[in-house]
DNA sequence: ACCTGAACACCGTTCAAGT
DNA sequence: ACCTGAACACCGTTCAAGT
């Protein structure tokens, strides 16, 4: 056989995300990753900086994902539809949000920022000013991370994140429900739940209130 | 002098906090905290089972100072002050959201639940159902967490968060705001931000939406 | 009962050395 | 130009040994 082809960044990343997404954050070490390509750790430094870097290129694939919008949408549907892509983005990779939160990525390219361009775009057109714009983003970027934090983080295998029966269990086996009647009658609804259904209503929710303040409520018709 | 007293858990959880929020949750290590106390690492372990006992303690703690609303408010204003109370002291202690968000943390006792049993007694009191109990639930839930891990989390130790002046300048270095003009424009408001506010703004919104689709909406005159 | 020393199986990263 | 070996300064945790 021929000698192996030399490294580059785009199967660095590639085998990084596969990693990721099977082992998590926490999985993704520059030791398993080397192996994984069949090379020293040492060798993945000729090809980028370090691990943020890694982290960085991942992030911005998947924000190049998120699916633009339609500009003829009024702009609470275009928030609505950037919300929904990117939480099933990251939904798809939860490395990613998991590593921006903890600010081990910050990517700053022209794709990471896109999606975020076009909301800032969408509550612009709602007639928000600066001050206004800021807090309307920063109000559906706390949805879309929070979101992800509660279900799909942390729990570096589990697919449908959330909480699964095995979690659950400490739970009832924990709680007083002489104590916590609320939680414990609660507790029964959580397994049947569909994050990204869940997640469509509480930004349902949000949208009403965005769309309540907003000085245009909407752009077209 | 005497010989030390001995270590105990509250001693233990007491220097943990201090170091954390000193140093972030990645500053906190066993072997830095044994040091603060006078001791070897491994001797924490006779007081306490591993680290994710310690933060689970920490957790505990913080939850412990959420305040509990006057039950005689209207369930709007409970569910407010509920997640105002939660966003102050987790804003007080990053470690915390972080571990929990991370899954190093999962408290199970009766004082780190209780603001969520008032939460969802809030909910149940505005007519929701099962479902709609957990899904305003997590999306208070989501928006409290998802705020802090935009401002506060991963930052171990900047105290006012979100974006200092040193996270701008990465921005402002390289984006081209030819390409993206709103978010160039943007960056310009974006120092003078007050988190609490902006958190306070987005909460509102999202109170707003809640109330809309609620089967009850205020249980006062 | 409480603490220590040494060890195990890991991290990210640097640096000199090899081809 | 690309890769390796050895090393540095860390992790959480276990286990046998000390007092």
């Amino acid at each position: 056989m021929a000698a192996r082809e030399p490294l580059n960044r785009e199967k660095i990343l590639d085998a990084a995300l596969v990693i990721a997404d099977e082992l998590g954050l926490s999985g993704l070490s520059m030791r398993r990753l080397a192996k994984g390509l069949g090379v020293e750790a040492m060798a993945l430094y000729n090809h980028v900086a370090n691990k943020t870097a890694i982290l960085d290129g991942l992030a911005e694939r998947v924000f190049a994902e998120v699916e633009p919008p339609d500009p003829a949408l009024p702009w609470p549907e275009r928030v609505r539809s950037l919300a929904t892509s990117m939480h099933a983005a990251f939904g798809r990779h939860p490395v990613v949000p998991l590593a921006l939160v903890t600010d081990q990525a910050n990517p700053t390219t022209l794709a990471a920022l896109r999606p975020l361009e076009a909301l800032i775009g969408a509550f612009a057109e709602a007639g928000f000013d600066d001050d206004g714009v800021r807090r309307a983003l920063s109000s559906v970027n706390a949805l879309v991370y929070g979101t992800l934090a509660l279900t799909t983080l942390g729990f570096g295998k589990e697919p449908g994140g959330s909480f699964g029966p095995e979690h659950l269990d400490v739970f009832v086996r924990k709680v007083d429900p002489a104590k916590l009647p609320h939680f414990s009658r609660l507790l029964a609804s959580m397994p049947a739940a569909d994050p990204a259904e869940d997640f469509a209503w509480a930004l349902n929710r949000l949208i009403a209130g965005l769309e309540a303040a907003a000085p245009v409520r909407d752009g077209a018709s």
